[in-house]
DNA sequence: ATCTATTCATAACG
DNA sequence: TCGTTATGAATAGAT
């Protein structure tokens, strides 16, 4: 046999790729590869990573990753607002157990209602700038916060009796943490949401340093 | 000159780095790299990006949607995909378990953290162009808000399920679901809260002044 | 920060 | 999607 040549590798141009199937093959390899050295990041500086992607055909595909040894708060005194609450969402995340999901959940609406009035600042100079009227804008915007509003103290009740329940039901006297979803030393990732050919393994984090085995599945921050 | 013998790449171990000289420059490093490798997987496909990194020191680094330039306007101009995402998350929490919650909240926490990266990129847009040129670029300043109320309408279905799924697992028991959740405005009294320190004012709904139902939250969502 | 030898990632193809 | 191969890129270690 003569040859065997492929052609290997080659110089791409970094442009958007208009072949469908190339694009897809691409996108997949790179994003598992871009996680891979997320992953890898995360492990050897020990810091703390969130990465989401939206794929082209509306899917997403998230990484994340807890195991904060290092969190210092330089940045805590720099910039309070959206951030370090954001931070301590996520540090909170990870030793989330079933009844402080409710709070957490109270911070991303709480969050969530911060970037919604930014919105509404936004609009609002548009009015200052422009010739654009109040008359549509404040209601909706009442409304919206309203609305946002018994959201999530519905939300909140809800989710803490549903999980308290569910945990009865489960049979827990003590509510265990790990039980659920903790894994500190591996590395999470969240899949687009529906195909999961793999599982991810909860249970067993024997060993933390070979975690490379971002099991595609629900991952935990 | 004889030579220069570097020894060239070695292989590593990937666990994390004792040195601490040499994990913050194999964190700069690495840092850039993933950034690029990022901005080049925008580029290629077309896809909306969003990484956080929380570094050892406490400092965040964040990488945006694409490199800022090309692909940026482009996206912006388009509808966002968080419908899907939602989506999907609504459809997941069908046969949600207490367990799923947990991935459920890290979706809706990466779902933010685009919201506020995209906030910021119209911020700054705003800030180059001088604060009041181009308000006619509406698709851009909406685009936040809107993509918050859809996330706010899909946080109402998600609790609509959410709270299906826990009179399912209250019917079982012997109360009487409608005490926990048939009444927004008579909730109030969330505990779990209190813990964070970054938690606003949950907004316990104790101003009468403040309860216009807008047709958002009778009852149940 | 720069340089070099190597390892790692991946484009094209089956 | 997965495997193979040759090549392009990223980067560990030293300067």
């Amino acid at each position: 046999m003569a040859k065997k040549p492929s052609m290997g590798r080659r110089k791409i141009k970094i442009a958007k790729i208009e072949i469908k199937n190339h694009l897809q093959v691409t996108f997949s390899k790179r994003r598992s590869g871009l996680f891979k050295k997320a992953s890898e990041l995360c492990t050897l500086c020990g810091v703390e990573i969130a990465i989401v992607v939206y794929s082209p055909a509306g899917k997403v595909f998230s990484f994340g990753h807890p195991n904060v040894d290092s969190i210092t708060d330089q940045f805590l005194s720099r910039s309070p607002p959206p951030n370090s609450t954001m931070r301590h969402l996520i540090e909170a995340h990870r030793n989330a157990s079933v009844r402080d999901l409710n709070s957490q959940l109270a911070q991303l609406l709480s969050q969530l209602e911060i970037e919604k009035k930014r919105g509404e600042t936004i609009d609002h100079k548009k009015q200052l700038v422009g010739q654009r009227k109040f008359w549509w804008e404040k209601p909706i915007d009442e409304l919206g916060l309203n609305a946002l509003e018994q959201l999530r103290d519905s939300m909140e009740e809800l989710k803490k009796n549903a999980t308290d329940q569910a945990n009865k039901l489960l049979g827990e006297g003590t509510i265990n943490p790990s039980r659920f979803f903790i894994a500190n030393d591996v590395i999470g990732m969240v899949d687009s949401v529906e195909t999961n050919p793999y599982q991810i393994d909860i249970g067993s984090s024997t060993n933390p340093d070979h975690v490379h085995n971002f099991g595609y599945g629900h991952g935990c921050f």
